[in-house]
DNA sequence: GTCGTGACTAGCC
DNA sequence: CGGCTAGCCACGA
């Protein structure tokens, strides 16, 4: 797989559980500001499987964004993970539960 | 090498 | 607050 997707899951993987974070910031983590596009690329052509939680990367505006299952499974499994979801597939208290990458 | 595509973002109206 | 536009990046054909 190409080392940038490696990076993006190696990221995800740091997310605590009950927690979200951005694509804006994974691409933050991978030093590349500016490609949060391609790391939703990345995760979408590389599932990878449970071991990488896809479902805590959501959109900077608090939107659950995209999801390979589909926006419905994103929304329940987050929710599972207790993580409130509001209208609009926008997450409750999303500033909070954000995870900021340490740089 | 160029083109089109997509789980995005910030800015402007 | 909501909708539209242009800019960005990695990847495959």
């Amino acid at each position: 797989m190409s080392d940038f997707a490696e990076q993006v899951w190696q990221a995800v993987r740091r997310v605590p559980r009950g927690r979200v974070t951005t694509y804006a910031w994974l691409a933050r983590a991978v030093g590349r500001p500016k490609a949060a596009r391609a790391v939703g690329n990345a995760l979408n052509h590389n599932p990878n499987a449970p071991k990488t939680p896809c479902h805590r990367v959501v959109r900077s505006d608090g939107q659950i964004g995209g999801y390979a299952h589909g926006q419905a499974a994103k929304a329940r499994i987050l929710t599972q993970e207790g993580i409130r979801i509001g209208k609009k597939n926008k997450v409750d208290n999303f500033r909070q539960i954000c995870y900021k990458f340490p740089r």
